[in-house]
RNA sequence: GGGCGAAUACCAGAGUGGCCAAAUGGGGCAGACUGUAAAUCUGCUGGUUUAUACCUUCGGUGGUUCGAAUCCAUCUUCGCCCA
């Protein structure tokens, strides 16, 4: 298989470095990928990212995941319009183990394979450099006009928002192709893969080991992610879209995939599932006869779901699915065995409430705010309710003094409070 | 160290003594229409037992005034320019 041509067809290629074919044509090739440990948890942006390196992979090349651990004590301000808040040692120690634990649900790293993956952490080669060693050995390579002139540093330099750019955010350009220079030398690294962001680092990095070495590595970049309307990808109202289940159930993460809009869904098809360009082609197709069925949604939430959660997270979330969203979810609830209203709802918030309140009967108002959570003020909570924007137990209800007593219990123990059509909390009588 | 300027709700950004809970735009949430889509239209977007009312808010603190986002003093933070 052909990395290029792979990823050309799949559209994740944005930018790529003259010779970056041939490299790859012509040996068993090592790249890295640099991701960030500001959280202990990958979400969907780093998917793109984190997809390349698979097809690295199975294309028989050698991919290493960088965590940024010095780096990310840095920031990056590429794309970013403000200086970054600084993170501290634990908190970065603690991320990347659970981002290396992530990882290894998509690269091969334990294999005997000589393509196995590897990870490593750029804190581990940049800890004991001093500074004096730093500017002696990298710095005096590169110069300021070189470093001026990177889009990330032109727009916090002249951008509009103009809110300056300290100098270890300056720096960070240089601290990134120190990575690529030590990966060079050390594990033979010769191609750098990231985001279309990161190119004024990446080539930063390739300058420096010419410049250094007189070596020629290769970059190649992804596109940024986009939405057909121009939101951000990967945002809800809730936050970002985690892999990992305690922020992001699986019932959430499917739905996340399954609301793709159609414009959207054939490219994220392409570039976050491993389907044929075949099939993907005859799901297109499919859909276009029958748009209301959803088959490139519904199969992108599959791939994508069973990928990242498994099999059975995925089957949970679609059976949940079917019956919050089916016509006669009202009366389905009310026949359903706790111990299926349990797993239905298992990742979606929860509340409780006290059987004594209920029997005295809980004002509808109370319930959605002090009880639940649900709607930060009650105000909001009425107005909302007003506009039939609330349902309790897939029924709606508009008259914001409604009573909540025990008539309105699930198999005895069990309140649905819903807000909109999709945000659902169960509410737990104890 | 010197000079200039800025700080307003999620963001951007008006407002420069009472008509200000604060224009407008974006974003967000919800409703209608649909296909759990997009587009479109509508409502909401500081809080309070729906209220032409009250309370809390315009970087912090103190002051002037019957009354301050608005004026004064001071502090903090940030930006630009000079050294």
């Amino acid at each position: 298989m052909d990395f290029i041509k792979e990823l050309t067809w799949r559209g994740m290629i944005h930018t790529m470095m003259p010779g970056t074919e041939e490299q790859l044509n012509k040996e068993m090739t090592t790249a890295y990928l640099g991701i960030d440990p500001t959280a202990d948890s990958l979400h969907i942006g780093h998917l793109c990212g984190v997809m390349m390196l698979r097809h690295f992979q199975r294309c028989g090349h050698k991919p290493l995941a960088l965590v940024g651990g010095a780096t990310g004590m840095i920031g990056d301000p590429s794309g970013k319009s403000a200086e970054r808040n600084l993170l501290d040692e634990k908190t970065l120690r603690h991320n990347q183990e659970a981002i290396k634990k992530q990882l290894s649900r998509f690269l091969d790293f334990d294999s005997d394979a000589p393509n196995r993956a590897e990870l490593v952490n750029n804190y581990d080669w940049t800890k004991d450099i001093t500074f004096l060693d730093f500017a002696r050995e990298i710095g005096k390579h590169i110069t300021v006009n070189y470093m001026m002139a990177k889009d990330s540093v032109q727009k916090r330099l002249n951008g509009e928002a103009r809110d300056g750019l300290s100098f270890s955010e300056f720096t960070y350009q240089l601290l990134q192709g120190f990575d690529f220079l030590h990966l060079y030398q050390d594990k033979n690294c010769k191609l750098q893969l990231g985001g279309s962001d990161q190119w004024g680092n990446i080539t930063t990095g390739s300058e420096l080991i010419r410049r250094k070495l007189g070596g020629e590595v290769f970059a190649l970049t992804c596109p940024l992610i986009t939405k057909a309307d121009g939101g951000k990808f990967g945002k809800t109202e809730s936050g970002n879209i985690w892999l990992d289940p305690r922020y992001t159930s699986p019932y959430k993460f499917y739905q996340f995939w399954l609301n793709v809009s159609d414009a959207d869904a054939e490219k994220y098809l392409k570039i976050f599932t491993f389907l044929t360009q075949e099939e993907i082609a005859a799901l297109a197709e499919e859909h276009q006869k029958d748009p209301g069925q959803r088959p490139l949604q519904k199969r992108l939430a599959q791939e994508v779901t069973v990928m990242v959660h498994g099999q059975e997270a995925y089957d949970a979330a679609v059976e949940a699915s079917q019956i919050l969203f089916s016509n006669k979810a009202g009366e389905a609830l009310a026949h359903l065995d706790e111990k299926t209203l349990l797993d239905l709802f298992e990742g979606v918030p929860q509340a409780e409430i006290t059987c004594a309140e209920l029997e005295a009967g809980i004002p509808l108002l109370d319930l959605l705010t002090t009880k639940s959570n649900i709607f930060p003020s009650k105000g909001e909570a009425r107005k909302m309710t007003q506009q039939g924007g609330v349902s309790i137990n897939k029924n709606k209800v508009t008259d914001p003094n409604t009573i909540i007593n025990t008539t309105h219990l699930l198999s005895d123990k069990y309140i649905l409070a819903q807000k909109g059509k999709k945000n659902y909390t169960l509410i737990h009588v104890v």
